[in-house]
DNA sequence: TTGACGAATGCCGATATCGGCATATGATGC
DNA sequence: GCATCATATGCCGATATCGGCATTCGTCAA
C-alpha cells in the first residue's frame, strides 16, 4: 500500500502548500479558478485540480456564475484538525512537558514492579 | 516534482493517521518503540520509520535509555497548525460565511465598476 | 453555427510514500 | 568475546502525488 488518498481525508488535503494558500485567499470570498491560478502563479489546470482535491474534502463549495464557477471556502472540515491538535495545548508549555513525562514515568515504573 | 517531501513539515507529518496516533499515545509520556509498535498493531520497523519522520520534523524527541530508546513528545510544532486553523474559526458557522462571502463579492463588484 | 473564453480532464514523467522483509547496528549481561 | 534483546536501516514493490502540456467540455454572444 502506498499513502493514503489526498481525498476524503482533511489533513491530507491541507498538506500541500499551495492548497493551504487556496483556502486563505477563499477567506476573502469567492473567487474563479483563474484569478486563484494567477494569485498563487500556477496554472489554470493546477489550480483545478487542487480545487477539485479541496472539493471533494468539503473544504470549498463551487457555483457556476455564468461561464465562471466560483469556489466558496467551507472551514467546517477545518474544525476537527482545529480540535486535534488543541488536544496538545498543554503540552505546549515545554516544561510542563517534561514534568509530565517524568511524573508519567514514575507511574509506569510503580506498575512494572506491582506486577 | 512530486509530493513535497514530509520531512521538515509538520502539516505533511501528521497527515498520516498512524503517525498521529503514535503523538496520541505520547500524550500518556515516554514509550519505548516496541510498546508503540505494539499499541498501535504495527511492526516494529514501521513504527521506527513513522518515528523518524515525527523526530525529523520536531514533533518526537528521543533519549537512551539502556537497551531503549524512548520517544517523547515535543507538541511545540503543533501549535502552528492549531493557529493556522485557527485562523477560520469565524468561518465555521456556515451562516456567517455565506454572509461574508456575499459582502465581499458587493466588494469586489463596486472595486470592478470603479476601473 | 461559429468563435471565444473559462474551466475540467487525461496522459505523462519524475519522485515520494508506505508496508514488508531481511539485515545491520547498538547496548546489556554473562 | 558471545548471545540476546531493542532499535534502525536498506531494499523492494505497489501506488499515489504533483506539475506540465494538450485537449475536451461548457457557456456565452454574435
Amino acid at each position: 500500500m502506498a499513502r493514503a488518498a489526498t481525498t476524503s481525508d482533511v489533513f491530507n488535503a491541507i498538506a500541500e502548500p499551495q492548497r493551504r494558500q487556496i483556502l486563505v485567499l477563499l477567506r476573502a470570498g469567492e473567487r474563479p479558478v483563474t484569478e486563484l491560478a494567477q494569485a498563487l502563479g500556477m496554472t489554470q489546470p493546477g489550480a483545478s485540480k487542487h480545487l477539485r482535491v479541496l472539493r471533494e474534502v468539503g473544504l470549498v463549495r463551487d457555483r457556476k456564475a455564468g461561464k465562471q464557477r466560483l469556489y466558496a471556502l467551507d472551514a467546517r472540515k477545518l474544525r476537527p484538525v482545529h480540535e486535534w491538535t488543541g488536544g496538545f495545548e498543554q503540552f505546549w508549555n515545554e516544561s510542563f512537558d517534561r514534568l509530565d513525562a517524568y511524573v508519567q514515568d514514575l507511574k509506569r515504573a510503580r506498575q512494572e514492579k506491582r506486577r
